[in-house]
DNA sequence: ATGACACTTTTAAAGTGA
């Protein structure tokens, strides 16, 4: 079974390469973020052509996420508990069965942050700590469950092209690594550092400055696994081509090959 | 220090992102 992560930025400017990419790719579930529409305006019919079921939480013009799957859902549940004010479309659970059995996948798009002098730097610690708590109550089942999307954290100073230069980002800030490590503190296995030491595996550069063309990147689109997933992976890569196409969005997919049959 | 770029929306300039 192959699972994807991408921050499409915007799934309806994105469209094509999307197609391309799932073509190219064939992942067997995929997580979306960034989609920046309401659910009327996904492209469903598109993607649900390539085979895929599809369950959407987006919003008007921000955020949003998705859920594409060759395996049809068991059941689906939008939002992260733990704050009845927070109105951002960032989170969308699904559970879906192989023949080894379920698999819970969590989509979500972690708030950046920054300014990180305002008040959108505690919403992010917030969530990160619900995140947290929802991982912990879902850890207790010990099944196989997969956290996926854009977390917007730089785990450490090997995942960011010039580590001094983010020290006060919202992205790279102590408390927001020591967040992060937390969460891998429960049991939880940051599916790329389980196969791959190397500094540079960066997964976003910005549209500025060239920052492609120089790699100025950032490891910020992650998979954290279960140890009853991660028991089971077998590869990931980060497909960093789509970078280069035209139009294309700050950000690449990530996948990970595990040992479940989805046949 | 700022903006650089790309996306969205009450199609113009502002908010958001990272």
């Amino acid at each position: 079974m192959r699972i994807a992560t991408w921050n499409v930025n915007s799934v309806r400017q994105r469209l094509e390469h999307l197609v391309s990419w799932l073509k190219e790719c064939s992942p067997d579930i995929v997580c979306l973020q960034e989609i920046k529409c309401v659910d009327e305006a996904f492209p469903r019919l598109e993607i649900e052509a390539l085979g895929y079921n599809v369950v959407t939480h987006g919003q008007k013009t921000f955020n949003g996420v998705a859920l594409l799957s060759k395996l049809p859902f068991d059941e689906t549940k939008s939002g992260l508990a733990g704050d009845d004010e927070d109105a951002h479309a960032r989170f969308l659970e699904g559970v879906v069965t192989l023949k080894q059995g379920v698999v819970r996948i969590a989509c979500l798009y972690l708030p950046n942050g920054n300014p990180a002098n305002t008040d959108k730097y505690p919403y992010k610690l917030k969530w990160m700590s619900r995140l947290l708590e929802y991982s912990k109550e879902r850890l207790k089942t010990e099944e196989p469950l997969i956290l996926a999307g854009d977390f917007n954290v730089i785990p450490a100073a090997r995942d960011v092209y010039n580590p001094a230069a983010w020290t006060d980002d919202a992205l790279f800030r102590p408390a927001t690594r020591e967040a992060f490590q937390s969460l891998l503190g429960l049991g939880l296995t940051d599916a790329l550092r389980a196969v791959n030491d190397d500094p540079g595996q960066y997964t976003f550069w910005d549209y500025q400055a060239g920052a492609w063309q120089k790699n100025w990147g950032i490891r910020i689109d992650h998979l954290l696994m279960s140890p009853q997933a991660s028991d089971r992976l077998i590869d990931v890569g980060i497909d960093s081509y789509v970078r280069a196409w035209e139009k294309p969005s700050d950000h690449v997919p990530v996948w990970a090959d595990l040992d479940f049959e989805t046949a």
